[in-house]
DNA sequence: TTGAAAGCGCTAACAA
DNA sequence: TTGTTAGCGCTTTCAA
């Protein structure tokens, strides 16, 4: 003879508040899920029984029985930044409103520990995946695969989405503000990129090369900021420009927070923006409209991007939606003050 | 006579790899949680075993045995914004550290809407809550005190905490800037606040006045910014002090984000910072420090307060640490270019 | 050191 | 409309 294990979990369980109620368990569990399949006056006794016993749901036996967990992962370069924050708040809204839960983890730009990460979130069986980024290792592709969860990819383009894609293509994006700049007259211009191989950051320099070839124009060194998500290393970098011979017409960064490092720290040396040296930027923040000058940037929709890629991952769970959907999502080259063309 | 139910979730169980490895499951969860208790031949056959079937552990059924969901809930009022971004990488670190994963819910400084999401968490048997702030509704603390689970409050002091508290005075912060600014020479300072009842911002206010009042100075109109977490409304909170007749010759602001917005409206508008009139923050963000001028904040150590909060809670969770810890971070009142005193 | 049995708290499938 | 039964995939407990 056993005896119970542990006296239970701690809080009431469907069955306690079932006996409260006098009904099964079941009935109990159709109020809370499906409250429109149950006798009125039942009903009203299993949500006193509720009340009165203190019950809490439990989404952890929930999920067992029903092997759906009403999680989403979501995969992202790095939480601490601002770069992606505006995503998270749209993934994590459409989540609120869809009485799902998001489980995040980051991957430091690192494609082996997206490996490790996605491994360890598939073992709390979420019910899909949003990942930032299209390249990943070849076993995070098989374990994705093999799972069989649905997977929204996002913030990058490419031809071979492993299923859903929320594109958005960065060589077109950072090409488009090349061309733009070279319309407005500029004719040196710097790129600054990272020396990671972060795919996204890839592309758009890419897209900058492309768009110098285009105007026919020499690429200068492209220069490599350590830490993209710090305003120090945009302001290392400029110091490093600033000391060089040659110092170009205009820069454009691999993103706005290196981009106002720059900015400022150009300034602080006493060059005028643009005047002295024009700056861009790419991500189109809230900050980069304020800064003095204001700042030229890409404007991409970063909340849509989250909001898109959640609506579509769980209309996909939710069977409204086919996998491989694609939803390609656009930007706005954003000319401003800090890239003001003035006679010299 | 019944069907088996849908053929299974899908991938492999322990069960499927104890009989490829021909031993019973209970040695393949061993294997998996406490390998030195298991034969070294028959754990390299279940490693086998493991690698041959793809097997992927299932948490939620091992949450529901254990009664521990290896999860700790993480209470925010607003994960867009950079306020938080460095204390939920803290927590994000340390739960990677010691094997747990955080699940994020933001209250939008709404304790109704903390009621709500905390219930909503609750759900998922998380093993115990960081929870930013210390003023929560009466049913909140009842729920999460009938819940048993820890609890560790942040960002905020109070003689009451539910259970562990990681304190940070927002009074004795912000009345250590009003009467750094006072030393150096301010006298008509005014302060923007926010219009909603948020405890922090509350404190903040408070501390302000207490250091008015020390000094013995007149307390100016409070004004309050709409949304606390946008530059734009640091701007037009500057916008309605230059439209009034009597200018401050310094505002402290609730926040970096809001001040960093003033100052640089302050600029666009032709006024001269600090010599027309002086601006401070509260946070110590980095963008705070490449401002020009640079912007005078009371530093915060976030990460840190993160970090504690969890090593706290996971100590305690594991039976490593006493309930009702008490951890107490300091503060640094950083005087920068923004508010130098100069002769007028 | 290994295994068998009995749950954890819920839901799917079926029956009434 | 309600209830019964049999799991979901793991861990705890006990026995060998």
């Amino acid at each position: 003879m056993r005896q119970r294990r542990t006296g239970r979990g701690g809080g009431a369980t469907m069955e306690d508040v079932a006996q409260v109620a006098g009904v099964s368990a079941m009935t109990v569990s159709r109020v809370l899920r499906q409250p429109e399949l149950v006798n009125k006056d039942l009903r009203a006794k299993v949500e006193a029984a509720i009340r009165e016993t203190g019950y809490i749901y439990n989404l952890v036996a929930s999920s067992l029985a029903s092997q759906r967990s009403g999680t989403i992962a979501l995969i992202l370069p790095t939480v601490a930044s601002s770069i992606f924050s505006d995503s998270v708040k749209g993934v994590s809204d459409v989540c609120r409103e869809r009485s799902v839960q998001m489980i995040m983890a980051e991957t430091n730009y690192v494609p082996a520990e997206e490996e490790r990460v996605i491994e360890a979130l598939l073992r709390r069986r979420p019910d899909g995946f949003v990942i930032v980024g299209v390249s990943h290792t070849r076993a995070t592709r098989d374990m994705l695969e093999k799972s069989g969860v649905p997977v929204v990819e996002t913030w990058d383009a490419t031809a071979t989405p492993i299923d859903s894609l929320v594109s958005l293509s960065n060589f077109d994006a950072m090409q488009a503000m090349t061309q733009a700049l070279v319309a407005e007259g500029y004719r040196r211009i710097a790129f600054v990129g990272t020396a990671t191989r972060d795919h996204r950051a890839l592309m758009r320099a890419r897209g900058y090369e492309a768009g110098m070839a285009a105007a026919g124009l020499p690429i200068p060194d492209i220069l490599a900021a350590g830490d993209v998500t710090s305003m120090g290393s945009g302001a290392a970098i400029a110091e490093e420009i600033m000391a060089r011979g040659d110092r170009p017409e205009a820069v454009v960064f691999l993103n706005d927070v290196l981009a106002a490092g720059a900015l400022l720290a150009f300034q602080r040396k006493g060059l005028r923006v643009p005047e002295d040296i024009a700056v861009a930027g790419f991500g189109g923040f809230d900050f980069a409209r304020h800064l003095i000058p204001s700042l030229t940037t890409v404007d991409i929709p970063r909340q849509e991007i989250g909001r898109r890629a959640a609506q579509i991952l769980l209309d996909r769970i939710e069977g409204k939606a086919p996998a491989g959907t694609l939803h390609a999502v656009g930007f706005e080259v954003a000319l401003r003050e800090s890239t003001r063309r003035v006679p010299r």
